[in-house]
DNA sequence: ATATTCCAGATCGTATACGGTATGTGATGC
DNA sequence: GCATCACATACCGTATACGATCTGGAATAT
């Protein structure tokens, strides 16, 4: 007999919850997380919602201070470039093992998603352009045969959920050559260029934004 | 008036306290975590276990099932070779970035680990010899200054700890090669090579005990 | 006015308690 | 014998309780 007993735990759902706030930006970084609130919203005691709060941190998702509590990670400006630099490493990899199981379908679609990019550069939305921008490297390294480097790329990306809604507000310049990038990207996989040369494409690509945000911060 | 409380929580205790078990290997693969029993074994109740038992799942070191328990992470064989070739990408680029910061004692307590090693060929020690090897390339990429990259690159060694003991078993004739691939390294980066050479190479070198691990497997 | 002390409310950290779930064992029926 | 069921046991999941710590602001001193 299967008892098909879906039920998930507290400590799971609260950890659901919790994930899907901070990267729906509804809890945005600095947002102070109170357990025994959690707890009362979600109609459950602190001891679940503290295991999930727990494995959170351990993502780099929350930041736990002994006595204080929890807040939603702030990412600060030079944790964002370590965050990025360490991405376009994982990404670049991610992207270049997902080569050989990439289909035309992948590529159309990843193609679409910079066109809409391109379309968006003239009436610009600063919000909606990076989530375009993150959909479009979702897509190149989804096919990635390797699950704990896309997890370490996932989790790279939700790490800096709070920022992406802004990143392409501080380097607005940063917008028409990034989706020329793109272009190049796809172009170097459509002529089946070496896997390497592409790795360091996606890399370079990102490390780009990182020094083009690290320039337009010293500067101003 | 500073207190100095340097007391950590019990949390934190629990955690550091499984966590050294597990690396230190006295906690296998496998090994059953029963909640309770730690809790009576270091005198606290089983709450603050549990908080530090969610984080190491985040980390990968342990497996937790719903009302079943935690358990050292298994690490079967296919994600022995999914972490490797992760840590690769990562221990590569953590090396790389570390170049500029690397000293001459550095490099020369890096070339006597590797002597060390050489020294071990003739009486062949897999445990030892995979200890060695973890120092030897922890010593490279310790100077890295991306944090988070280091990080990611701890956690990968940390993962494997309860394989790491058997590897060079697994693949004795790995060793020799192994020793030799390190000095080239060496000597790359003592002749200043290019980071992306050195970076490939710690990567090859990384993936290559991969491929012999992987074709050991097939073959037997 | 500024710095310091004290206090109350908010929040955290942990112990304890108890019901729920999985697992092994022995009894029962075939 | 072998399969099935009932039950005991071990362990997990969560609620509740309470002392400890932090925080902010009012009261007081300089």
């Amino acid at each position: 007999m299967i008892r098909i007993d879906e039920r998930i735990s507290k400590s799971e759902l609260t950890y659901d919850w919790i994930r899907e706030r901070i990267i729906g930006r509804e809890f945005n970084p600095g947002y102070r997380l109170v357990l025994g609130a959690i707890a009362k919203e979600l109609g459950i005691s602190v001891v679940p919602v503290r295991e999930a709060v727990r494995r959170l941190e351990a993502e780099g998702l929350i930041e736990f201070e002994r006595n204080v509590g929890a807040r939603v990670a702030m990412v600060n400006q030079d944790e964002y470039i370590d965050t990025m630099q360490t991405l376009g490493v994982l990404e670049g990899a991610a992207t270049a093992l997902a080569l050989p199981l990439m289909t035309e379908a992948d590529l159309a679609r990843a193609q679409a998603i910079n066109d809409s990019m391109r379309a968006m550069l003239e009436d610009f939305d600063p919000v909606a352009f990076t989530s375009l921008n993150e959909k479009f490297h979702r897509a190149l390294f989804q096919r990635c045969p390797n699950p704990h480097i896309s997890e370490l790329a996932d989790r790279g990306w939700n790490r800096m959920s709070g920022l992406r809604s802004s990143t392409f507000a501080f380097v607005p310049d940063r917008a028409p050559r990034s989706v020329m990038e793109h272009d190049d990207i796809l172009r170097l996989i459509r002529e089946n260029a070496e896997p390497l040369e592409i790795e360091l494409a996606v890399r370079e690509h990102k490390w780009r934004t990182v020094e083009a945000y690290r320039q337009q911060r010293t500067s101003s």
